[in-house]
DNA sequence: AACTTGTGTTCCATATCATGGAACATTTCC
DNA sequence: GGAAATGTTCCATGATATGGAACACAAGTT
Protein backbone atom coordinates (compact mmCIF):
# COMPACT_ATOMS: atom_id res chain seq x y z
CA UNK A 1 0.00 0.00 0.00
CA UNK A 2 0.77 3.62 0.05
CA UNK A 3 2.74 3.84 -3.77
CA UNK A 4 2.82 7.31 -3.55
CA UNK A 5 1.50 8.89 -6.44
CA UNK A 6 4.82 9.24 -8.50
CA UNK A 7 4.92 13.14 -8.15
CA UNK A 8 7.70 14.54 -9.92
CA UNK A 9 10.99 15.90 -7.76
CA UNK A 10 11.69 19.06 -9.70
CA UNK A 11 12.08 22.02 -7.69
CA UNK A 12 9.09 22.13 -5.04
CA UNK A 13 7.96 21.19 -1.19
CA UNK A 14 6.88 17.63 -0.99
CA UNK A 15 4.14 18.86 1.32
CA UNK A 16 2.40 20.99 -0.84
CA UNK A 17 2.82 19.11 -3.45
CA UNK A 18 0.90 16.21 -1.47
CA UNK A 19 -1.73 18.79 -0.15
CA UNK A 20 -1.73 20.36 -3.71
CA UNK A 21 -2.56 16.84 -4.76
CA UNK A 22 -5.77 16.81 -2.55
CA UNK A 23 -6.76 19.97 -3.36
CA UNK A 24 -6.74 18.68 -7.25
CA UNK A 25 -8.02 15.43 -6.82
CA UNK A 26 -11.17 17.02 -4.59
CA UNK A 27 -11.54 19.52 -7.28
CA UNK A 28 -11.85 17.27 -10.15
CA UNK A 29 -13.76 14.27 -8.57
CA UNK A 30 -17.45 13.75 -9.93
CA UNK A 31 -18.10 13.92 -6.61
CA UNK A 32 -17.46 14.85 -2.85
CA UNK A 33 -14.82 12.32 -1.74
CA UNK A 34 -14.51 11.12 1.40
CA UNK A 35 -12.50 11.06 4.46
CA UNK A 36 -11.09 7.41 3.16
CA UNK A 37 -11.13 7.98 -0.09
CA UNK A 38 -8.75 10.58 -0.26
CA UNK A 39 -7.08 8.27 2.66
CA UNK A 40 -6.56 5.52 0.01
CA UNK A 41 -6.36 7.45 -3.45
CA UNK A 42 -3.28 9.67 -1.98
CA UNK A 43 -2.09 6.53 0.63
CA UNK A 44 -1.27 9.10 3.41
CA UNK A 45 -1.25 8.44 6.82
CA UNK A 46 -4.16 8.91 8.84
CA UNK A 47 -2.46 11.76 10.60
CA UNK A 48 -0.99 13.52 7.49
CA UNK A 49 -3.87 13.97 5.68
CA UNK A 50 -5.90 14.87 8.71
CA UNK A 51 -3.59 17.53 9.25
CA UNK A 52 -3.11 18.84 5.97
CA UNK A 53 -7.23 18.96 5.29
CA UNK A 54 -7.34 20.76 9.08
CA UNK A 55 -5.12 23.37 7.09
CA UNK A 56 -7.32 23.72 3.92
CA UNK A 57 -10.44 23.91 5.48
CA UNK A 58 -8.93 26.19 7.70
CA UNK A 59 -8.39 28.63 5.10
CA UNK A 60 -11.73 27.99 3.47
CA UNK A 61 -10.39 25.76 0.13
CA UNK A 62 -12.31 22.96 1.26
CA UNK A 63 -15.15 22.39 3.33
CA UNK A 64 -16.16 19.58 4.98
CA UNK A 65 -19.91 18.68 5.48
CA UNK A 66 -21.44 16.50 8.64
CA UNK A 67 -21.33 13.41 6.25
CA UNK A 68 -17.80 13.34 5.89
CA UNK A 69 -18.10 14.36 2.54
CA UNK A 70 -15.06 16.94 1.47
CA UNK A 71 -15.69 19.67 -0.89
CA UNK A 72 -14.39 22.56 -2.37
CA UNK A 73 -14.40 25.41 0.07
CA UNK A 74 -16.06 28.82 0.25
CA UNK A 75 -12.89 30.20 -1.67
CA UNK A 76 -13.18 28.17 -4.56
CA UNK A 77 -16.88 28.91 -4.73
CA UNK A 78 -16.76 32.48 -4.46
CA UNK A 79 -14.09 32.40 -6.73
CA UNK A 80 -16.22 30.24 -9.39
CA UNK A 81 -19.01 32.33 -8.98
CA UNK A 82 -16.87 35.70 -9.50
CA UNK A 83 -16.04 37.49 -12.84
CA UNK A 84 -13.01 36.84 -12.51
CA UNK A 85 -13.31 33.28 -12.79
CA UNK A 86 -13.32 34.27 -16.88
CA UNK A 87 -10.33 35.83 -16.66
CA UNK A 88 -8.78 32.76 -15.45
CA UNK A 89 -10.74 31.32 -18.73
CA UNK A 90 -8.90 33.84 -21.40
CA UNK A 91 -5.64 32.77 -19.68
CA UNK A 92 -6.26 29.34 -21.00
CA UNK A 93 -7.31 30.27 -23.99
CA UNK A 94 -4.66 32.72 -24.72
CA UNK A 95 -2.22 30.69 -26.57
CA UNK A 96 -4.85 28.99 -28.74
CA UNK A 97 -6.35 32.57 -29.41
CA UNK A 98 -2.54 33.31 -30.46
CA UNK A 99 -2.21 30.54 -32.32
CA UNK A 100 -5.22 31.03 -34.49
CA UNK A 101 -4.08 34.15 -34.91
CA UNK A 102 -0.58 33.19 -36.32
CA UNK A 103 -1.80 30.90 -38.74
CA UNK A 104 -4.93 32.70 -39.95
CA UNK A 105 -3.68 36.58 -39.73
CA UNK A 106 -7.49 37.40 -39.34
CA UNK A 107 -8.87 38.66 -36.18
CA UNK A 108 -9.65 35.78 -32.87
CA UNK A 109 -12.23 36.84 -30.46
CA UNK A 110 -13.68 34.70 -27.30
CA UNK A 111 -16.68 35.64 -26.21
CA UNK A 112 -19.39 34.36 -23.39
CA UNK A 113 -22.70 34.33 -23.43
CA UNK A 114 -24.78 36.87 -20.88
CA UNK A 115 -28.02 36.87 -20.79
CA UNK A 116 -29.42 36.75 -24.48
CA UNK A 117 -26.41 38.64 -25.85
CA UNK A 118 -22.78 37.53 -26.49
CA UNK A 119 -20.12 39.31 -25.07
CA UNK A 120 -16.15 39.46 -26.66
CA UNK A 121 -13.93 38.69 -23.42
CA UNK A 122 -10.75 38.90 -25.52
CA UNK A 123 -9.55 39.06 -28.56
CA UNK A 124 -6.13 39.39 -31.12
CA UNK A 125 -5.80 41.61 -33.58
CA UNK A 126 -5.52 40.19 -36.96
CA UNK A 127 -2.34 41.60 -38.88
CA UNK A 128 -3.77 43.74 -41.31
CA UNK A 129 -4.80 47.42 -41.37
CA UNK A 130 -8.13 46.77 -42.78
CA UNK A 131 -10.28 45.19 -39.86
CA UNK A 132 -8.86 46.19 -36.60
CA UNK A 133 -11.52 46.78 -34.21
CA UNK A 134 -11.71 46.25 -30.30
CA UNK A 135 -14.24 44.49 -29.78
CA UNK A 136 -13.52 43.66 -26.32
CA UNK A 137 -16.70 44.21 -24.07
CA UNK A 138 -18.83 44.85 -26.66
CA UNK A 139 -22.27 42.78 -26.55
CA UNK A 140 -24.36 41.40 -29.78
CA UNK A 141 -27.29 39.97 -30.59
CA UNK A 142 -27.21 36.01 -31.05
CA UNK A 143 -29.20 36.22 -34.36
CA UNK A 144 -26.50 37.34 -36.53
CA UNK A 145 -23.13 37.16 -34.99
CA UNK A 146 -20.92 33.46 -35.39
CA UNK A 147 -20.36 33.59 -32.00
CA UNK A 148 -24.13 34.14 -30.95
CA UNK A 149 -25.04 30.84 -33.65
CA UNK A 150 -22.52 28.78 -31.75
CA UNK A 151 -24.55 29.66 -28.23
CA UNK A 152 -28.04 29.09 -29.85
CA UNK A 153 -26.74 25.46 -31.32
CA UNK A 154 -25.65 24.53 -27.89
CA UNK A 155 -28.86 25.27 -26.63
CA UNK A 156 -29.15 29.11 -25.38
CA UNK A 157 -32.73 30.13 -25.40
CA UNK A 158 -33.71 31.19 -29.04
CA UNK A 159 -34.05 34.82 -29.42
CA UNK A 160 -37.92 35.11 -29.75
CA UNK A 161 -40.36 38.00 -31.28
CA UNK A 162 -38.70 40.11 -34.75
CA UNK A 163 -35.00 39.90 -34.91
CA UNK A 164 -33.09 42.86 -35.59
CA UNK A 165 -31.73 43.62 -38.87
CA UNK A 166 -28.57 44.77 -39.06
CA UNK A 167 -27.89 43.91 -43.03
CA UNK A 168 -30.00 42.93 -45.89
CA UNK A 169 -28.67 39.55 -45.61
CA UNK A 170 -29.63 39.35 -41.44
CA UNK A 171 -32.21 36.01 -40.36
CA UNK A 172 -35.06 38.24 -39.72
CA UNK A 173 -37.23 35.05 -38.74
CA UNK A 174 -37.25 32.69 -36.30
CA UNK A 175 -37.84 30.00 -38.72
CA UNK A 176 -35.11 30.45 -40.55
CA UNK A 177 -32.67 31.05 -37.99
CA UNK A 178 -33.62 27.68 -36.78
CA UNK A 179 -33.01 25.94 -40.19
CA UNK A 180 -29.07 27.81 -39.28
CA UNK A 181 -28.80 26.87 -35.91
CA UNK A 182 -29.66 22.76 -37.11
CA UNK A 183 -27.28 22.92 -39.49
CA UNK A 184 -25.16 24.99 -37.48
CA UNK A 185 -25.18 22.01 -34.51
CA UNK A 186 -24.53 18.85 -37.08
CA UNK A 187 -21.26 20.93 -39.02
CA UNK A 188 -20.18 21.68 -35.43
CA UNK A 189 -18.81 25.85 -36.15
CA UNK A 190 -21.23 28.84 -37.44
CA UNK A 191 -21.19 31.15 -39.90
CA UNK A 192 -22.18 34.70 -40.28
CA UNK A 193 -21.29 36.32 -43.16
CA UNK A 194 -22.36 39.59 -44.22
CA UNK A 195 -25.25 39.39 -41.38
CA UNK A 196 -24.08 41.93 -39.03
CA UNK A 197 -22.04 44.06 -41.38
CA UNK A 198 -22.15 44.35 -44.93
CA UNK A 199 -18.69 42.56 -45.88
CA UNK A 200 -18.25 40.79 -42.32
CA UNK A 201 -17.79 37.84 -42.33
CA UNK A 202 -17.29 35.40 -39.21
CA UNK A 203 -16.99 31.82 -38.41
CA UNK A 204 -16.64 30.48 -34.41
CA UNK A 205 -16.87 27.39 -32.67
CA UNK A 206 -18.08 26.11 -29.28
CA UNK A 207 -15.80 26.04 -25.93
CA UNK A 208 -17.22 23.32 -24.03
CA UNK A 209 -16.87 22.70 -20.00
CA UNK A 210 -16.57 18.97 -18.75
CA UNK A 211 -20.40 18.70 -18.30
CA UNK A 212 -20.54 19.80 -22.33
CA UNK A 213 -22.30 22.72 -21.75
CA UNK A 214 -21.11 25.53 -24.26
CA UNK A 215 -19.25 28.35 -21.90
CA UNK A 216 -17.82 30.17 -24.35
CA UNK A 217 -17.03 30.47 -28.33
CA UNK A 218 -14.51 31.14 -30.34
CA UNK A 219 -14.24 33.27 -33.99
CA UNK A 220 -12.21 33.91 -36.56
CA UNK A 221 -13.22 37.62 -38.66
CA UNK A 222 -12.24 39.19 -41.54
CA UNK A 223 -13.62 40.77 -44.32
CA UNK A 224 -15.23 38.90 -47.48
CA UNK A 225 -12.60 39.89 -49.75
CA UNK A 226 -10.10 37.51 -47.74
CA UNK A 227 -12.18 34.84 -46.08
CA UNK A 228 -13.00 34.04 -49.12
CA UNK A 229 -15.12 30.24 -49.36
CA UNK A 230 -11.81 28.23 -49.89
CA UNK A 231 -10.09 29.91 -46.78
CA UNK A 232 -13.20 29.71 -44.43
CA UNK A 233 -13.28 26.21 -44.98
CA UNK A 234 -9.54 25.69 -44.14
CA UNK A 235 -10.37 28.29 -41.47
CA UNK A 236 -12.63 26.59 -40.06
CA UNK A 237 -10.74 23.33 -39.49
CA UNK A 238 -8.22 25.32 -37.62
CA UNK A 239 -11.07 26.47 -35.77
CA UNK A 240 -12.73 23.93 -34.74
CA UNK A 241 -9.36 21.88 -33.89
CA UNK A 242 -8.49 24.82 -30.83
CA UNK A 243 -11.91 25.10 -29.41
CA UNK A 244 -11.83 21.16 -29.14
CA UNK A 245 -7.80 21.53 -27.57
CA UNK A 246 -9.29 23.90 -25.47
CA UNK A 247 -12.99 21.88 -24.69
CA UNK A 248 -10.78 19.04 -23.89
CA UNK A 249 -7.70 21.41 -21.49
CA UNK A 250 -11.58 21.89 -19.64
CA UNK A 251 -12.17 18.68 -18.94
CA UNK A 252 -14.61 17.89 -22.08
CA UNK A 253 -14.69 14.59 -22.84
CA UNK A 254 -16.96 13.91 -26.46
CA UNK A 255 -19.13 11.12 -26.50
CA UNK A 256 -18.30 10.00 -22.81
CA UNK A 257 -21.69 9.04 -21.69
CA UNK A 258 -21.21 9.33 -17.81
CA UNK A 259 -18.33 10.15 -15.77
CA UNK A 260 -17.34 6.85 -14.27
CA UNK A 261 -14.02 7.16 -13.34
CA UNK A 262 -12.23 6.30 -9.97
CA UNK B 1 12.40 41.22 9.89
CA UNK B 2 9.83 38.53 8.38
CA UNK B 3 8.65 37.71 11.91
CA UNK B 4 5.95 35.49 10.38
CA UNK B 5 2.19 36.41 10.64
CA UNK B 6 0.54 35.07 13.17
CA UNK B 7 -0.73 31.81 11.30
CA UNK B 8 -2.96 29.78 13.52
CA UNK B 9 -1.57 27.13 15.79
CA UNK B 10 -4.60 25.05 15.98
CA UNK B 11 -3.55 21.64 14.65
CA UNK B 12 -2.06 21.87 10.89
CA UNK B 13 0.46 21.35 8.44
CA UNK B 14 2.65 25.13 7.95
CA UNK B 15 3.91 24.31 4.86
CA UNK B 16 0.50 23.69 3.73
CA UNK B 17 -1.12 27.02 5.42
CA UNK B 18 1.35 29.07 3.76
CA UNK B 19 0.48 27.84 0.34
CA UNK B 20 -3.06 27.79 1.40
CA UNK B 21 -2.43 31.34 2.34
CA UNK B 22 -0.67 32.35 -0.96
CA UNK B 23 -3.35 30.32 -2.94
CA UNK B 24 -6.01 32.35 -1.43
CA UNK B 25 -4.45 35.14 -1.91
CA UNK B 26 -4.12 34.62 -5.42
CA UNK B 27 -8.47 33.81 -5.63
CA UNK B 28 -9.01 36.65 -3.61
CA UNK B 29 -7.40 39.80 -4.99
CA UNK B 30 -8.87 41.76 -7.93
CA UNK B 31 -6.38 41.19 -10.10
CA UNK B 32 -4.02 39.01 -10.77
CA UNK B 33 -0.36 39.26 -8.04
CA UNK B 34 3.06 39.52 -9.16
CA UNK B 35 5.61 37.42 -7.86
CA UNK B 36 6.77 40.50 -6.05
CA UNK B 37 3.12 40.79 -4.06
CA UNK B 38 2.92 37.90 -3.02
CA UNK B 39 6.55 38.12 -1.66
CA UNK B 40 5.46 41.34 0.00
CA UNK B 41 2.34 40.17 1.32
CA UNK B 42 3.15 36.84 2.66
CA UNK B 43 6.19 38.05 4.32
CA UNK B 44 8.17 34.40 2.78
CA UNK B 45 11.65 34.09 1.58
CA UNK B 46 11.92 34.35 -2.25
CA UNK B 47 13.52 30.98 -2.16
CA UNK B 48 10.22 29.59 -0.39
CA UNK B 49 7.79 30.88 -2.21
CA UNK B 50 9.22 30.19 -5.72
CA UNK B 51 9.48 26.58 -4.49
CA UNK B 52 5.99 26.66 -3.33
CA UNK B 53 4.77 28.67 -6.37
CA UNK B 54 6.06 25.89 -8.45
CA UNK B 55 4.41 22.98 -6.60
CA UNK B 56 0.94 24.79 -7.26
CA UNK B 57 2.20 25.72 -10.56
CA UNK B 58 2.60 21.89 -11.22
CA UNK B 59 -0.38 20.74 -9.90
CA UNK B 60 -2.65 23.70 -12.19
CA UNK B 61 -3.37 25.22 -9.48
CA UNK B 62 -1.63 28.36 -10.34
CA UNK B 63 -0.66 29.41 -13.77
CA UNK B 64 2.02 32.36 -14.43
CA UNK B 65 1.93 34.20 -17.20
CA UNK B 66 5.17 35.51 -19.02
CA UNK B 67 4.46 38.93 -17.65
CA UNK B 68 4.84 37.55 -13.80
CA UNK B 69 1.35 37.75 -13.16
CA UNK B 70 0.36 34.72 -10.70
CA UNK B 71 -3.70 33.38 -11.31
CA UNK B 72 -5.79 31.07 -10.68
CA UNK B 73 -4.81 27.54 -12.65
CA UNK B 74 -6.59 25.07 -15.27
CA UNK B 75 -7.38 22.99 -12.83
CA UNK B 76 -9.57 25.82 -10.92
CA UNK B 77 -10.70 27.22 -14.22
CA UNK B 78 -12.15 24.18 -14.89
CA UNK B 79 -14.14 23.53 -11.46
CA UNK B 80 -15.37 27.59 -11.37
CA UNK B 81 -17.25 26.07 -15.29
CA UNK B 82 -17.95 23.06 -14.43
CA UNK B 83 -21.81 22.15 -13.51
CA UNK B 84 -19.90 20.73 -9.53
CA UNK B 85 -19.39 24.71 -8.83
CA UNK B 86 -23.37 24.32 -8.12
CA UNK B 87 -23.05 21.79 -5.55
CA UNK B 88 -20.31 24.26 -3.77
CA UNK B 89 -22.81 26.66 -3.91
CA UNK B 90 -25.35 24.85 -2.42
CA UNK B 91 -23.53 23.67 0.58
CA UNK B 92 -22.46 27.48 1.08
CA UNK B 93 -25.93 28.38 1.64
CA UNK B 94 -27.08 24.79 3.01
CA UNK B 95 -26.67 26.39 7.15
CA UNK B 96 -29.17 29.01 5.84
CA UNK B 97 -31.45 27.09 3.86
CA UNK B 98 -31.62 25.01 7.28
CA UNK B 99 -32.11 28.03 9.59
CA UNK B 100 -34.76 29.68 6.92
CA UNK B 101 -36.47 26.31 7.01
CA UNK B 102 -36.92 26.06 10.61
CA UNK B 103 -37.87 29.73 10.97
CA UNK B 104 -40.42 29.52 9.12
CA UNK B 105 -41.33 25.62 8.90
CA UNK B 106 -42.18 26.22 5.31
CA UNK B 107 -40.01 24.36 2.08
CA UNK B 108 -36.81 26.44 1.42
CA UNK B 109 -35.55 26.50 -1.83
CA UNK B 110 -32.40 28.02 -4.10
CA UNK B 111 -32.47 27.99 -7.97
CA UNK B 112 -30.33 29.04 -10.36
CA UNK B 113 -30.86 30.65 -13.78
CA UNK B 114 -30.54 28.17 -17.01
CA UNK B 115 -30.67 29.62 -20.11
CA UNK B 116 -34.25 30.96 -19.70
CA UNK B 117 -35.92 29.40 -16.80
CA UNK B 118 -35.13 28.54 -13.38
CA UNK B 119 -33.46 25.34 -11.97
CA UNK B 120 -33.79 24.47 -8.81
CA UNK B 121 -30.97 22.97 -7.16
CA UNK B 122 -31.46 22.90 -3.30
CA UNK B 123 -34.45 22.44 -1.23
CA UNK B 124 -35.69 21.69 2.53
CA UNK B 125 -38.65 20.62 2.90
CA UNK B 126 -41.54 21.96 5.24
CA UNK B 127 -42.81 20.73 8.14
CA UNK B 128 -46.33 20.49 7.09
CA UNK B 129 -48.06 17.65 4.96
CA UNK B 130 -49.69 19.85 2.40
CA UNK B 131 -47.10 20.89 0.75
CA UNK B 132 -43.93 18.66 0.47
CA UNK B 133 -42.99 18.27 -3.43
CA UNK B 134 -39.98 17.61 -4.49
CA UNK B 135 -38.70 20.39 -6.97
CA UNK B 136 -34.80 19.85 -7.20
CA UNK B 137 -34.42 19.57 -10.99
CA UNK B 138 -37.30 21.25 -12.02
CA UNK B 139 -37.43 23.96 -14.42
CA UNK B 140 -39.68 26.61 -14.30
CA UNK B 141 -40.14 29.68 -16.56
CA UNK B 142 -39.68 32.81 -15.02
CA UNK B 143 -42.87 35.25 -15.51
CA UNK B 144 -44.72 33.12 -13.33
CA UNK B 145 -42.05 32.22 -10.31
CA UNK B 146 -41.16 34.34 -7.64
CA UNK B 147 -37.87 32.67 -8.46
CA UNK B 148 -37.60 33.99 -11.72
CA UNK B 149 -38.72 37.79 -10.98
CA UNK B 150 -35.80 37.84 -8.67
CA UNK B 151 -33.71 37.04 -12.08
CA UNK B 152 -35.88 39.32 -13.84
CA UNK B 153 -34.94 42.30 -11.47
CA UNK B 154 -31.18 41.41 -11.56
CA UNK B 155 -30.95 41.93 -15.02
CA UNK B 156 -32.21 38.58 -16.90
CA UNK B 157 -33.31 39.10 -20.31
CA UNK B 158 -37.30 39.41 -20.29
CA UNK B 159 -39.26 36.93 -21.92
CA UNK B 160 -40.40 37.99 -24.93
CA UNK B 161 -43.95 37.18 -26.87
CA UNK B 162 -46.52 35.42 -25.14
CA UNK B 163 -45.95 34.43 -21.56
CA UNK B 164 -47.48 31.40 -21.19
CA UNK B 165 -50.88 31.44 -18.98
CA UNK B 166 -50.21 28.40 -15.78
CA UNK B 167 -53.19 30.36 -13.64
CA UNK B 168 -55.98 32.79 -14.11
CA UNK B 169 -53.61 35.20 -12.02
CA UNK B 170 -50.47 34.80 -14.08
CA UNK B 171 -48.99 37.60 -15.54
CA UNK B 172 -49.04 37.53 -19.48
CA UNK B 173 -48.29 40.60 -20.57
CA UNK B 174 -44.74 41.71 -20.81
CA UNK B 175 -45.54 45.31 -19.90
CA UNK B 176 -47.55 43.95 -16.44
CA UNK B 177 -44.41 41.80 -16.07
CA UNK B 178 -42.30 44.84 -16.31
CA UNK B 179 -44.03 46.77 -13.84
CA UNK B 180 -44.17 43.59 -11.62
CA UNK B 181 -40.00 43.58 -11.98
CA UNK B 182 -39.60 47.08 -11.60
CA UNK B 183 -41.65 46.64 -8.07
CA UNK B 184 -39.08 43.51 -6.86
CA UNK B 185 -36.13 45.53 -7.66
CA UNK B 186 -36.93 48.22 -6.10
CA UNK B 187 -38.51 45.96 -2.83
CA UNK B 188 -35.21 43.65 -3.01
CA UNK B 189 -37.96 40.54 -3.03
CA UNK B 190 -40.25 39.29 -5.09
CA UNK B 191 -43.58 37.22 -4.94
CA UNK B 192 -45.56 35.35 -7.05
CA UNK B 193 -49.06 34.35 -5.54
CA UNK B 194 -51.05 31.28 -7.50
CA UNK B 195 -49.25 32.64 -10.35
CA UNK B 196 -47.59 29.61 -11.29
CA UNK B 197 -50.78 27.36 -9.18
CA UNK B 198 -53.76 28.29 -7.41
CA UNK B 199 -53.36 28.57 -3.97
CA UNK B 200 -49.19 28.27 -4.68
CA UNK B 201 -47.65 31.27 -3.02
CA UNK B 202 -43.79 31.90 -2.92
CA UNK B 203 -41.76 34.63 -2.25
CA UNK B 204 -37.98 34.99 -3.52
CA UNK B 205 -34.73 37.29 -3.18
CA UNK B 206 -31.38 37.19 -4.62
CA UNK B 207 -28.04 35.88 -4.00
CA UNK B 208 -25.42 37.94 -5.43
CA UNK B 209 -21.67 37.44 -6.34
CA UNK B 210 -18.87 39.79 -5.34
CA UNK B 211 -19.29 41.45 -8.62
CA UNK B 212 -23.14 42.09 -7.80
CA UNK B 213 -24.72 40.16 -10.46
CA UNK B 214 -27.76 37.20 -9.14
CA UNK B 215 -25.92 34.25 -9.12
CA UNK B 216 -29.02 32.61 -7.52
CA UNK B 217 -32.26 32.99 -5.70
CA UNK B 218 -33.70 32.21 -2.63
CA UNK B 219 -37.06 31.40 -1.79
CA UNK B 220 -40.17 30.36 0.55
CA UNK B 221 -42.94 28.24 -0.79
CA UNK B 222 -46.32 27.33 0.84
CA UNK B 223 -50.21 27.51 0.43
CA UNK B 224 -51.77 31.01 0.47
CA UNK B 225 -53.49 29.23 3.55
CA UNK B 226 -50.33 29.26 5.77
CA UNK B 227 -48.70 32.37 3.76
CA UNK B 228 -50.28 35.22 5.10
CA UNK B 229 -49.95 38.45 4.22
CA UNK B 230 -48.42 38.69 7.89
CA UNK B 231 -47.02 35.90 7.41
CA UNK B 232 -45.41 36.93 4.14
CA UNK B 233 -44.02 40.55 5.52
CA UNK B 234 -42.05 38.16 8.59
CA UNK B 235 -40.46 35.68 6.34
CA UNK B 236 -39.53 38.30 3.46
CA UNK B 237 -37.73 39.84 6.08
CA UNK B 238 -35.92 36.52 6.96
CA UNK B 239 -35.65 35.54 3.48
CA UNK B 240 -33.83 39.03 2.65
CA UNK B 241 -31.88 39.13 5.82
CA UNK B 242 -30.55 35.19 4.92
CA UNK B 243 -30.18 35.94 0.87
CA UNK B 244 -28.13 39.01 2.13
CA UNK B 245 -25.91 37.13 4.52
CA UNK B 246 -25.58 34.57 1.20
CA UNK B 247 -24.63 37.02 -0.71
CA UNK B 248 -21.98 38.96 1.42
CA UNK B 249 -20.47 35.01 1.98
CA UNK B 250 -19.98 34.85 -1.55
CA UNK B 251 -17.59 38.68 -1.45
CA UNK B 252 -20.63 40.88 -2.06
CA UNK B 253 -20.13 44.25 -1.12
CA UNK B 254 -23.26 46.34 -1.11
CA UNK B 255 -22.41 50.03 -2.54
CA UNK B 256 -24.61 51.92 -0.45
CA UNK B 257 -23.23 52.00 3.62
CA UNK B 258 -25.83 49.95 3.95
CA UNK B 259 -23.61 47.04 4.76
CA UNK B 260 -23.02 47.82 8.60
CA UNK B 261 -24.23 45.71 11.77
CA UNK B 262 -25.98 41.89 10.76
C1' DA C 1 27.07 48.87 -25.83
C1' DA C 2 28.42 48.26 -20.93
C1' DC C 3 26.33 48.93 -16.41
C1' DT C 4 22.90 48.64 -13.00
C1' DT C 5 18.73 47.27 -11.01
C1' DG C 6 15.15 44.03 -10.50
C1' DT C 7 13.28 39.37 -10.50
C1' DG C 8 13.17 34.64 -10.01
C1' DT C 9 15.63 29.95 -9.49
C1' DT C 10 19.03 26.72 -7.67
C1' DC C 11 22.23 25.26 -4.23
C1' DC C 12 23.39 23.79 0.35
C1' DA C 13 24.16 23.16 5.49
C1' DT C 14 21.21 23.47 9.38
C1' DA C 15 17.61 22.36 12.70
C1' DT C 16 12.96 23.18 12.18
C1' DC C 17 9.05 21.00 11.16
C1' DA C 18 6.34 17.39 9.07
C1' DT C 19 5.78 12.60 9.72
C1' DG C 20 3.55 8.07 10.95
C1' DG C 21 2.39 4.94 14.52
C1' DA C 22 -0.39 4.44 18.50
C1' DA C 23 -3.45 6.08 21.85
C1' DC C 24 -7.52 8.55 22.32
C1' DA C 25 -12.35 10.41 21.00
C1' DT C 26 -16.67 9.92 18.56
C1' DT C 27 -20.01 8.11 15.91
C1' DT C 28 -22.45 4.18 13.59
C1' DC C 29 -24.07 -0.14 13.22
C1' DC C 30 -25.50 -4.40 14.94
C1' DG D 1 -25.17 -2.79 24.94
C1' DG D 2 -20.68 -3.80 22.62
C1' DA D 3 -17.88 -3.59 18.49
C1' DA D 4 -16.19 -1.65 14.38
C1' DA D 5 -15.17 2.27 11.75
C1' DT D 6 -13.78 6.87 11.36
C1' DG D 7 -11.20 10.90 12.55
C1' DT D 8 -8.07 13.68 15.87
C1' DT D 9 -4.29 14.45 19.05
C1' DC D 10 0.09 13.22 20.95
C1' DC D 11 4.90 12.34 20.60
C1' DA D 12 9.84 11.02 19.53
C1' DT D 13 12.38 10.76 15.30
C1' DG D 14 14.83 12.20 11.33
C1' DA D 15 13.44 13.42 6.97
C1' DT D 16 12.50 17.58 4.86
C1' DA D 17 11.50 22.49 4.49
C1' DT D 18 14.01 26.56 5.22
C1' DG D 19 16.49 31.06 4.21
C1' DG D 20 20.68 33.19 2.88
C1' DA D 21 23.86 33.56 -0.91
C1' DA D 22 25.22 32.60 -5.34
C1' DC D 23 23.56 32.37 -9.83
C1' DA D 24 20.88 33.27 -14.27
C1' DC D 25 18.23 36.31 -16.84
C1' DA D 26 15.73 40.38 -18.29
C1' DA D 27 14.87 45.30 -18.44
C1' DG D 28 15.80 49.76 -17.79
C1' DT D 29 19.72 53.62 -17.65
C1' DT D 30 23.66 56.47 -18.96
Amino acid sequence: MAIPVGTSRAGGTQAVDRAATLLVSILESAQPPTFGDLQSSSGLAKSTLSRMLSSLERHGLVLRSDDGAVRPGPVITRFAHSDRSHESLIELTRPHLQHLSQATGETINLAILVGDEVEQIAQVDCRFLIGNVNWVGQRLPTHCTALGKVFLAGGAPMPRGPLARRTPRTLTTVSRLADDIKVTARRGWAIADSELEPGLVAIAAPVRASSGSVVAALSITGPSSRLTPARIREFARLLVAAAHEISTAMGYQPKNGKAGAA
